[in-house]
DNA sequence: AGTTAAAATCGAAACGTTTCACTCGATATC
DNA sequence: GATATCGAGTGAAACGTTTCGATTTTAACT
């Protein structure tokens, strides 16, 4: 493997040299730094990563956690985050899964934004007290070394049923999330918040976990019990389409008329199912941006505070005002 | 940060035989490893990535590199490369985007899995010049450190092109994919050998980038012009996608009788939308594993030979027999 | 007890960088 | 003319491991 010591003695001077100019100290002539850049240039000279981070105690390289790879989802989150990093010289990499837990603690990246169930609020804990840096995006943790941009998930949940009652719904379904998920409790509280701010409405809660296929499965009791129009308020997305798929389906009854249904994400197929899917929206990619943000704060030690990403609510025909019920 | 050298100095033993017993050398004593063992997990010690591949001159991590993250495409190929490699103890990375690029020569990984239209062949022959080591699964390359799994493109389309012929179409619309990819160059040119067994066809290609959008607009087109029934071989289903919603919600035509619609990749929206969309399918997971498998060999030094991944129909309403044509 | 083999341990070099402290000569300052 | 200043360059230590070859300890035979 071609080093700086083969470009030091192609060119006659000492390894410092090279290592200065290449690293475009002004302690080094004009001309020397020039001679140096075309002897590597020539000899296809490449730093090693490893040695300069064993040495500069930084990989300028930073780690998303990811709790699987399935995600439609993530996409322009992690976009988000690669335009902000790039910008600062930074590289973005995405990790999934208990193994690669290690490059953290093995220092082999300069920091972490974690949306990731795999982790214990205590391993985060434990490698902010070894001086990692991270950024959270899953969970509420207090610690100088962690920062957290979370989204505004009771406001949206809050929009959601405001949206609901107001088209006169009384009898109400929530398919609620997996329970380790901090999103599906914020989204949760926020509606149980409403709904004692109503108690004259019908309510039912349906377990789910974020799955399309629980949202089948809620999707198939509420058609089973069906008794009059209904309002479903599905914690996230994917659940609400694969309710929706199954009431189309299985089903004769139809949504935007009997069942009135919202969703939470505003991912991509629900802007394509019909009756469009009524939803609340945010931005992914600002969700990113934010992190990647924060986390540079962090590293560089500059302050920071927790930072929110808004919500808005997204109309759709799958909720229509009730009209004359049964 | 406490390294071997804080272990051995508490232990009252040198560093070379902390770093033996750790790694599990039966050259140190029982009672010594034990005790060896005891300290480090008291002072929490973490083996330095970087310090580790500097010697070692390895990593055990291996990278995926993906043209975006755009994709609710690749999960279960990230999932199947993730699989094969942590048996074997390495760990996955995904990176994108061209500055990521460097993580190649500056020997971070050990191997790289390359579906990644941002890197030129002449870069990939460079890298595998310089000893490293690749998987591509979008190009053909004929290199000792190179070995490609790919996908049985020419196959799929021609079955697609079969069934469809079979249902007695005769008016057929294609529509291509980007001209950098290899998938779509594939796809096509067996379209166009199916055409040429065909004379009595009538044939338009409309040019399309394998996004959404482009989809829509053959929608346009297509209905547009349309005189009779039409089939139409999307050269891969997000097009396929794009193409049905256009005509579903601007125009009065229905896909499955009057267009009959084909697509490629079997995404999961295809199995949601109405008509169930016919495409081909083949296994995302089984393309990440192979993958996985033979850079595992290349790095080894055993033998490979080139893979491929084999490819099914899947049928569905949005293909219907032609009947008493206009 | 003396020799030898095996087992346990150690010292030091090496991996490829960066960076601190230093030298050497030349130019500027008084 | 002596001294300080500056520019260009150097040597060597350090980062945290692994590993080769050497050395010491222990046990096993005669």
């Amino acid at each position: 493997m071609v080093s700086i010591k083969d470009i030091a003695s192609k060119a006659g001077v000492s390894v410092s040299t090279v290592s200065y100019a290449l690293n475009g100290s002004h302690k080094v002539s004009e001309e020397t730094a020039a001679r140096i850049f075309k002897i590597a240039e020539e000899i296809h000279y490449v730093p090693h990563a490893a040695a300069r981070s064993l040495k500069k105690r930084q990989s300028n390289i930073i780690g998303v956690f990811l709790t699987d790879f399935s995600g439609h989802f993530y996409g322009d989150l992690l976009q988000g985050v690669k335009e902000g990093l790039n910008r600062k010289g930074y590289d973005l990499i995405v990790c999934s899964g208990m193994q690669s837990h290690r490059l953290i603690p093995e220092r082999m990246i300069d920091g972490a934004i974690v949306l990731d169930e795999t982790f214990s609020d205590d391993e985060l804990l434990k490698y902010a007290n070894q001086g990692h840096k991270l950024v959270v995006l899953d969970r509420e943790l207090d610690h100088p070394n962690i920062n957290q941009v979370l989204l505004d998930n009771k406001a949206g949940a809050a929009m959601a049923m405001d949206y609901l009652l107001e088209q006169g719904h009384d009898k109400l379904y929530v398919v609620s999330g997996p329970v380790g998920s901090y999103d599906a409790k914020q989204r949760l509280h926020a509606v149980k918040q409403a709904i004692e701010r109503n108690p004259r409405l019908e309510f039912i809660e349906i377990n789910g976990d974020f799955g399309k296929s629980s949202g089948e499965a809620a999707g198939k009791r509420i058609a089973d019990e069906y008794d009059r129009t209904a309002a479903v308020f599905c914690l996230n997305d994917e659940m609400a389409v694969g309710l929706y798929h199954y009431i189309r389906h299985h089903t004769s009854l139809v949504v935007g008329e009997h069942i009135h249904l919202i969703g939470f994400d505003n991912i991509e197929v629900s802007e394509y199912i019909q009756p469009r899917l009524a939803t609340i929206d945010y931005s992914m990619r600002k969700w990113g941006a934010f992190a990647s943000e924060q986390l540079l704060k962090l590293i560089s030690g500059q302050p920071v505070e927790h930072e929110r990403v808004y919500v808005t609510l997204i109309k759709g025909e799958s909720v229509k005002p009730v009209q004359g019920n049964a």
